[in-house]
DNA sequence: GCCTCCAGTTCTATTCAGGTTCTATATTAG
DNA sequence: CTAATATAGAACCTGAATAGAACTGGAGGC
């Protein structure tokens, strides 16, 4: 069942699933030649076929309603990957099978997101409480005064604010009862910017 | 049973979506026709049948009373009203015109729920900091040392803990530099309990 | 009760546009 | 080279959309 695609075929398949929205109604298939600057649709349809057997796109059996991707990929949008938990002075600790949980596109960012876990109260003064889900945009920099996630010494993760200066970086705990924390730059390994933050209450 | 709905179909859907507004009675056939560039309601009678099969138009047996689309807002299924802003010792402020936003399925309860902005730093103690969004469940009991939303007085309201007891409610701040207060059971109004709350950092 | 009107329904025929199939040619990989 | 993949282009097939006419049945008037 899980048929092998091309590239061209998944250059096409990243094309739909990021220009569909563009489309007031599902295009044709001229209108898909259209956009991709292609000029016979003939060959397009083939790629579509492909497509549909690869489970992809909706099938359409001799009805006319436009290309559809299958309902089980449009409705992942929203889900961002929960890789494991986050405590302070600890490596992360990753889930064995990854999970995915849903976040609200305003809690994300356009960039590559994961989704940790908050174990402990290190956070707490920042308003990030033990059980909190964080939202972390995947990036290697950052901003003087961005709550990121470091990995010190390569041996624990932190999430704490950071302050980077010629020779020195500065990691600042949102709890009053720790001190902030002095660096060399290559011993503090950024792994992502805080961008979102969820809590349940039930 | 999903009846997928061909590309004519929706544009007429879309028509009826934005326009129905526009006539004062639910408009006939013939009417619809007119207003479409139509001159046969014979082939728009087909697709509204089709509309009605797919759920989206509501059914006319055999009665004339022009056609009406369904109550049917499943399309927004994580979406919520965000009503407003909730301060510490004011009303509620409601937004004049009612907003949506996003809320994960995992923040919410499968009762009603609705979504508030919090202004000032009246719960910070909870976490729960200014500019923060909050999932409230819309219920008017809630059991002890549930946050509610609460109106004292009919005039201001407030997020916090609550304590009932036989002729007295008392609602704790999650502000040290405030008091919890003590009221009649009759002087505190709940409008719903808090189950999630979401911040972004970007 | 009967009649008329008219919105809604049913039917058929026709057109048309979107999907399918095919072949030929170009491109790339091995 | 050969094999696999892409593209162009034409021919074709058929479901969808339309027009038009005829039918149905409920509401209201008499």
């Amino acid at each position: 069942m899980v048929n092998t695609i091309t590239r061209r075929q998944q250059e096409i398949y990243d094309f739909l699933v990021e220009n569909l929205d563009d489309f007031s109604h599902p295009p044709t298939l001229d209108e898909l030649c259209m956009a991709l600057g292609l000029s016979s649709k003939g060959s397009l349809h083939k790629q579509i076929q492909a497509l549909i057997e690869a489970g992809l796109v909706e099938p359409m059996n001799n009805l006319r309603r436009g290309i559809r991707l299958t309902e089980h990929q449009q409705q992942e949008e929203d889900m961002l990957p929960m890789l494991g938990y986050i405590a302070a002075g600890r490596p992360i600790e990753v889930i064995e099978q990854q999970e995915s949980i849903q976040v609200p596109e305003s809690l994300r960012t356009s960039k590559p997101c994961y989704v940790l876990q908050i174990k402990g109260d290190s956070m707490i003064d920042e308003g990030i409480f033990d059980g909190d889900f964080i939202v972390v945009e995947k990036r290697s920099q950052a901003r003087n005064g961005s709550i990121v996630v470091a990995l010190v010494d390569n041996s624990e993760a932190t999430l704490k604010r950071i302050e980077q200066k010629p020779g020195k970086v500065t990691l600042h705990p949102a709890n009053s009862d720790f001190k902030p924390m002095h660096y060399k730059p290559d011993q503090v390994d950024i792994q992502g910017v805080l961008v979102g933050q969820m809590r349940r209450y039930h």
